[in-house]
DNA sequence: ACAAAACTTGAAAGCGCTTTGGATAAATTA
DNA sequence: TAATTTATCCAAAGCGCTTTCAAGTTTTGT
């Protein structure tokens, strides 16, 4: 069943039809309501490709995820991306993810972009050094960025959560316990956001006068496996912090497992806070002790990003958006006055 | 630029320039060769949507997500996904993504089909009672089931790990082990897979006369939390089980802090299978005790599921794909004899 | 050398929809 | 009542590609 059948179906023109399924002014009364009962009587589907080809708008949003394997291990990205294909899913576009193949990233966006394959993307694991953003400029492609990159932030459209305002909380709320031997288990501090947690870390300690120790950190793939050892490391150093932050709650069962092949007890001497993306099946509050987090939902961001872009697809003219989300504190169990 | 100008830039028409470029045999080798010369260095991308309308074959996968949402926090799917994308993307498919909105599963496939969106489906999170086979019949819609439902096996396309077999053979290895009192934590028993765990678990419990007890069962979300909660439950009942099975990774944290506050050392006073789908985050080994586990990884079903689905699509009146995956029993630390 | 087969190329007709530029009938205004 | 507006509707021209059908050119077979 197609517009031409179906208008023939009608006794009218297939402008007509059209016209009246798709709202526009221009249709009697009557005539839209005849139409619209009969396209659903008969099931009438528009090809969304043709409609495409006619429009010139891909009503799609392109996901392109990270060649390096090592970024994508990461079930934050699938949450994100839920949250945003929800979104899109009730503005009517489809949702396109494109990962691994031989194509390197850039060249997708090309593609895409020439091909006119999606209406937008949203640029996801931002580093500093990000090419991405020069590239998506001169190809004109509507995105927006998720986190941020190392370019004036006024320069290019994002949304990021303030990294660097959470930990400098964390590590504050740490040296106001009394704690001076701070140890950080970061993601990969190529990514932006691993970098600003550092910088707000390292900003904490700094305001206390307390030295910043290499030995004492380590950034790299946030699995449990990293956590368990690299916490395990930094605890059985001569001067062990008596406090750990850590970048990602996939970490946190590692870094407790550790923790108890010490003899030490969290929240007593050991504290511990860790960044919760609000993953659904590991839940802070519920662990023992309960953990104190830095909190942002990731899917809540993912959701909002969707929005920044649809509307900048709509109005390409219009603000650039920045948004920097607040990350809140929660003190839970796992933190606590220095042991003495 | 697009193929009229191209072709004008060419002196050539349209047609030998499409020719060419999509390597029909008909097309001179010096043509041939010019014209992908001149294409790429002007760059030249097609458009998607018009060779779409062209061809009637829209080269993108659908995945729709069960709307509900309990289903879907699973990190599971994002890794099956994942590792189909890979396989779509060098196949020249595009991967569409629907998740959530108000329009239900079964009008997103409608939709899909009549309006040509997709060339297939790939049906996950399958229940035994599921609808959606009858529905991609009668729209003749290609697809391919991950897992099975309750129809005749022979009748719908599928791929599934032998779930039951796994089970089975894990409670075999426990009640080998001496174990008489085996609990099971598992996921919703509405969906396949878990359902066929249970079966392998009681077939295996039958076969030395063991009575089943529903006491020291569990169905429900695979959360840290329900491991936790439910392994705290069993592992306090009067006549407390001395293994459990758990049907996922992410309900392992929580069955070994439950374990650890009641003193009981995991591999010894408490033995503990899990099913290991090989999310790249959680490694069964690298815990402690490293972890007997059921194992399969569900990317790699995912790459597979995607390989058979564009045969299918290529060939729709080939041979109708049955795969049985066999799962391994990989024993590790975790288990171990009754204590005693 | 000539007919037949094998290569190459092109014009034009779609694919199913949107949208421009009228046309016609009804309503309004002068 | 004639001159405008306004409300409805339609024919036809694309959107950018593929593909059928036909035609021209070269090669091959005898």
């Amino acid at each position: 069943m197609n517009l031409k059948e179906l208008a023939h179906h009608l006794n009218l023109s297939q402008t007509t039809v059209s016209r009246a399924l798709n709202g526009y002014p221009e249709v009697g009364k009557a005539t839209r309501r005849r139409v619209a009962d009969e396209a659903n009587r008969l099931g009438y589907r528009p090809n969304a490709h043709a409609r495409r080809l006619a429009t010139g708008r891909a009503h799609a949003i392109g996901y392109v995820f990270p060649s390096d394997r090592t970024v994508m291990i990461d079930p934050l990205f699938s949450d994100f991306v839920a949250g945003a294909a929800d979104v899109y899913t009730s503005q009517g576009f489809e949702t396109l993810l494109h990962a691994g193949g031989q194509e390197d990233e850039m060249s997708v966006y090309r593609r895409y972009a020439e091909g006119g394959a999606v209406d937008g993307v949203v640029v996801q694991g931002s580093h500093i050094e990000d090419p991405r953003i020069a590239l998506l400029n001169e190809l004109k492609m509507p995105y927006i960025v998720h986190g941020r990159t190392g370019d004036a932030e006024n320069s290019y459209p994002w949304l990021d959560i303030d990294n660097r305002g959470a930990f400098h909380k964390a590590t504050k709320l740490l040296t106001d316990f009394g704690h001076r031997r701070i140890g950080l288990i970061n993601g990969m501090e190529s990514l932006t956001f691993a970098f600003h947690r550092r910088q707000g870390y390292e900003a904490a300690l700094r305001d206390k006068g307390i030295t910043i120790d290499d030995t004492i950190s380590f950034s790299g793939l946030m699995t449990e496996e990293n956590g368990y050892r690299q916490t395990k490391r930094i605890l059985q150093l001569p001067d062990a912090p008596t406090a750990l932050l850590l970048s990602s709650m996939l970490m946190v069962w590692g870094a407790m497992r550790a923790a108890n092949e010490l003899g030490l007890v969290v929240g007593k001497d050991l504290s511990l806070i860790a960044h919760d993306d609000g993953l659904p099946f590991l839940n802070a509050d519920g662990l023992v002790p309960a953990l104190t987090t830095t909190s942002s939902s990731i899917r809540a961001a993912g959701s909002r990003v969707a929005e920044l872009l649809l509307e900048r697809i709509e109005n390409p003219e219009g603000e650039v958006p920045h948004e920097l989300w607040n990350v809140d504190l929660i003190v839970r169990g796992s933190t606590g006055p220095v042991p003495r």
